[in-house]
RNA sequence: CGGGGUAUAGCGCAGUCCGGUUAGCGCACCUGUUUUGGGAACAGGGGGCCGCAAGUUCGAAUCUUGCUACCCCGACCA
């Protein structure tokens, strides 16, 4: 029999002061989780519970579209990502580490090398293929910054699923099999998501889709419409747009001496005019090529399309390069009298409006009256900027973009064949010939899908679990558990619940009745059953659901009739 | 990595400015009695290298220096 003392449940009442969002404190107070280091926790007996859960529905959704699970290791030597060429590039969330004779190895934060390299041990032939393997395995990425308890860790359990194909049809077909799994699995769960269009990151490959918990909390912009678009900001293309303006009449370009003007908030004051009709330029710098990035100044740069249109990751140029480029300190920069030529590239939106405020490359002066095509020299029209709520619909742009906010739960991957190319992992196509695997990758954070699940469901008493996830379905609460005829009632009762396939937990501490109310509602059980010595005068057991709060009496002769399913 | 902050019992905190009994409070924990349908009452009790190290001093949780850990903000800057 499950009972508080043997399933290790020890509630708080107040939250470590470190738990900022909901979902955290809860779990703490609840006892489901406890902080070791920054970014790393130990899972507790009733947390593990939940995992468990989580973990069988993901188990069977992978089973049912063909995925074999598998185990890889954590600890992987860098030879393996040296041969993908990531052991360089991903940089300090890499955990790397040297064993007693000082190899190399990391701490696997994906798995991307390791199952190239097993597939590609095995797999000769197009007549092996498709192959998708899977697994449940703890990841170490070593955040900036670990925050929000299990939503973003620096030690995490993952789902990680990898396909290989012989051909991109292949991969679209299982590419889109994972999409459907990973919506069963969340609408399993009982959770409210968005499948959106997702930039593909670090990761890397041709397209990508993430899966995201809607919730005020989330770290995600989602911008969606009612066409059916639904992208993370990062990812949604801006429409460019179809205005023109007649600059017969606006005055020539003007240089004003702006002392201490170096911010569009500080150009927006200076010049009482909107952000909307300033322009801000950005240094950027590709394989040392540099370029300038002129964006509307209440605009946001877009990294992954300033990267895809320069061809390679960007940086910003440092002070030193912009004197050299411009002539003057950054925050006076500007698209016109460039010390050095470079190519310029502006944001389609900057057709709304006919002139703009900009730097002018000397230090404390700006221009007025800067009519793009007429004062900038040579320079390309492209969509630079992050989308925005209100924004049109890049799908039908008679449709606005509103904004959600939403939690990343999972993330599938169009790899292509990125690191089968870059690893030489290849087989013999019917006619003979070699082929890089087309590869796709599918992600699932399974603690941070159980914290979103919190975070979208709770009140103010505790979490009410989706029945999916909950760690117990039924609690009973004995608020006389000395009484010997109630320890005989319990006994039945869980028999009978378990008989239903239920889990059923008891609460037979020597507590007061509302210490046992509490804790029940805080760990969120979605029924509880409660007898006291009010059970054997009346012969009625009280039941209590908790999402709604509803209760009802059941007469003791009619236990049978008890069904554990939530009201 | 930059800025700010914190570190005293399992959790939440006071004490630190202005050095001076045996370092306190609430929750939790232990014993006993009375309680028992929404975080009970009383009485008694246990638990601390005051983050670590060095220094100043007759004397350091308290002052100085260094280190470490943790938290927050920023890293989208023109």
């Amino acid at each position: 029999m499950n009972t508080y003392h043997n399933s290790f449940i020890h509630t708080l009442k107040e939250a470590p002061n470190d738990a900022e969002v909901i979902s955290h404190q809860l779990m703490v107070r609840a006892g489901m989780i406890r902080k070791v280091a920054s970014g790393v926790y130990s899972i507790l007996p009733l947390g593990q519970r939940v995992f468990n859960k989580l973990n069988r529905i993901i188990h069977e959704e992978m089973m049912a579209i063909g995925g074999a699970e598998c185990n890889l290791p954590h600890v992987v030597p860098a030879e393996l990502w040296k041969s993908s060429g990531r052991w360089d590039q991903y940089g300090k969330e890499l955990l790397r580490l040297n064993d007693r004779s000082d190899r190399e190895f990391c701490f696997g934060p994906t798995h991307e090398e390791v199952i190239t390299d097993l597939v590609n041990a095995y797999v000769n032939s197009y007549k092996q293929l498709p192959v998708l393997l899977y697994q449940i395995q703890t990841k170490f990425r070593d955040e900036i910054r670990p925050r929000f308890g299990l939503m973003r860790g620096r030690e995490f359990l993952m789902k990680d699923a990898y396909s290989f194909h012989d051909s991109e049809a292949s991969l679209q077909d299982y590419y889109d099999s994972a999409r459907k799994a990973y919506s069963t699995i969340f609408t399993r769960c009982g959770l409210s998501f968005i499948e959106a269009r997702a930039d593909s990151g670090a990761i890397g490959g041709d397209e990508s889709a993430e899966f995201l918990v809607i919730a005020d909390s989330g770290e995600d912009e989602v911008l969606v419409s009612e066409s059916g678009f639904a992208a993370n900001v990062e990812a949604a293309p801006c429409l460019d747009i179809n205005v023109t303006h007649d600059i017969s009449n606006i005055a020539p370009l003007t240089m004003v001496d702006t002392p201490n003007v170096h911010r569009i908030d500080d150009a927006v004051g200076f010049f009482s005019v909107a952000a909307n009709q300033t322009l801000k330029s950005l240094l950027v710098v590709v394989n040392d090529v540099f370029s300038l990035i002129c964006l509307r100044g209440d605009h946001v740069l877009n990294e992954s399309k300033i990267s895809a249109l320069l061809g390679g990751p960007f940086r910003f140029a440092t002070e030193a390069e912009i004197q050299a480029h411009c002539g003057c300190k950054s925050g006076s920069i500007g698209p016109i009298n460039l010390q050095l030529k470079i190519s310029i590239y502006l944001d389609h939106s900057l057709k709304s409006f006919s002139h703009y405020i900009c730097g002018a490359n000397q230090t404390d002066a700006h221009f007025q009256y800067c009519v793009p095509q007429r004062d900038i020299p040579t320079f390309v029209w492209a969509d630079l900027r992050n989308a925005e709520a209100g924004d049109p619909c890049p799908l039908d742009s008679s449709n606005t973009l509103t904004s959600q906010r939403g939690i990343e739960v999972g993330h599938v991957f169009k790899l292509g064949n990125k690191y089968s190319e870059a690893m030489g992992a290849k087989f013999t196509q019917h006619d003979g010939q070699l082929k890089a695997f087309e590869m796709g990758c599918y992600g699932i954070g399974v603690g941070r899908t159980i914290a979103a699940a919190i975070e979208q469901s709770h009140d103010e008493n505790g979490i009410v679990w989706p029945e999916a996830l909950a760690p117990f379905d039924v609690v009973i609460l004995n608020l006389a558990p000395k009484e010997p005829a109630l320890v005989d009632l319990v006994k039945t009762m869980v028999s009978h619940f378990e008989t239903m396939g239920k889990d059923v937990i008891v609460d037979d501490r020597v507590e007061s009745p509302g210490v046992k109310f509490k804790d029940a509602d805080l760990i969120g059980f979605p029924m509880q059953v409660i007898v006291g010595k009010k059970t054997l005068v009346q012969q009625q057991i009280e039941i209590k659901y908790r999402r709604t709060g509803q209760k009802e009496m059941v007469s003791i002769n009619e236990l049978d009739a008890i069904s554990p399913l939530v009201k």
